[in-house]
DNA sequence: ACAAAAGTAGACTAAATGGTTTATTAAATA
DNA sequence: TATTTAATAAACCATTTAGTCTACTTTTGT
């Protein structure tokens, strides 16, 4: 990576935690010239517009919630201890993965009326995480892990609402506590479609 | 209510739209002008800034919402009934009872991390909310219609985070089934615990 | 080492922003 | 109905906004 690529990257990063807590439309160019110590004939070097770099943000942020949920599923061996482990990356939505909370239901919420764009990424997202999950609980099923009385995808599903609910919630409550009873109920759920005891 | 009242009640009304759909700081002064009809002179006769309009707007949004739960609980009579009309009334996110999906989840992404005195509304709201289904909870249990087994502030602790994920998510996804399948599932675990048969 | 290319700073612009002021019009009330 | 008070329009202002341009500096390939 040279120079010009590193310093693109830079700013990318740094503008994808103004953006994630203050929003895109409530950050200004400025403010992410002064947090990647640059000026405006670099960063119009870099990026053709404000839009480029918050897609360019959205996807880089989006990308390390990828890795990290695929890296967590892929250190764990069963199904239960792949989804707990995974509901686990998200039991303190105060002091979250990424500064400013879940990067899902922030861009969600403000883009799904104004900024098709970066609604179709979430949107992908989404799907992944969610189709993701339930491919874990179908493995699950297959190697006789779990009953197949559970839905893979309804569970997913309701997990992915649960979990990004929770993240905005628990924000505005100042409380890890909503979370955390989502995610013992999740488990407990899980556990009882349970075969074989661990 | 004389007619400069009227005209700051319309002003809010018009302005709460937009804020809910672009965000606060995606809406600008001389859109609220526009979509209210009204000058800059008149709009700073009824309001002092645009925080001020803001603030207003949250709060009679988040009245409506209050108003319409209540409404909602007081047209049914046993508990199982009075959650699943509440439950009902978010069927479908993609064409809300307030255009642009649901506030809470909206301004709490939004305000969470720039604006302490909307966060802390969207906190009471959400209190008030998880409070109040949990007290209709309570109650079916004092008359017999729960089993005691279910807890009451868990269950709409966790309904509440359900609800609001289902309406940012199913936003993204242009979809309401995920919003169906959350619905379905805690109007069954809450009839699990139902003591007397309908 | 040097030419070409890439990267960067910062002054600059035009439009949009939130907000003020002054003059005018409409409403309420004595 | 006269008068005073509230409501409104619109020109105006200072600041901030996203984006451009030119000049300078640093890399890079030869």
């Amino acid at each position: 990576m040279n120079k010009g690529e590193q310093k693109r990257q830079f700013i990318i990063e740094q503008a994808a935690i103004l953006f994630n807590e203050r929003g895109i439309a409530g950050t200004s160019v400025d403010d992410v010239l002064e947090v990647a110590n640059t000026s405006k004939g670099c960063f119009y070097g870099h990026f053709e517009s404000k839009d480029e770099l918050a897609q360019a943000a959205v996807d880089y942020l989006l990308g390390r919630l990828n890795d990290r949920r695929n890296n967590t599923i892929n250190k764990h061996k069963t199904a239960i201890a792949k989804i707990g482990a995974v509901l686990d990356n998200s039991k303190n939505p105060l002091n979250s993965y990424i500064e400013g909370g879940c990067p899902i239901v922030n861009f969600s919420t403000e883009t799904d009326d104004t900024n098709p764009a970066i609604k179709s990424k979430i949107k992908e997202m989404v799907t992944t995480a969610i189709t993701t999950i339930a491919n874990v609980i179908k493995d699950g099923i297959k190697n006789g892990e779990l009953s197949n009385a559970i839905n893979p995808s309804e569970f997913a599903t309701r997990m992915m609402l649960s979990i990004e609910g929770g993240n905005a919630m628990c924000r505005v409550l100042n409380s890890t506590k909503p979370m955390q009873i989502m995610i013992k109920s999740l488990k407990a759920e899980l556990a009882s479609y349970a075969l074989v005891k661990a």
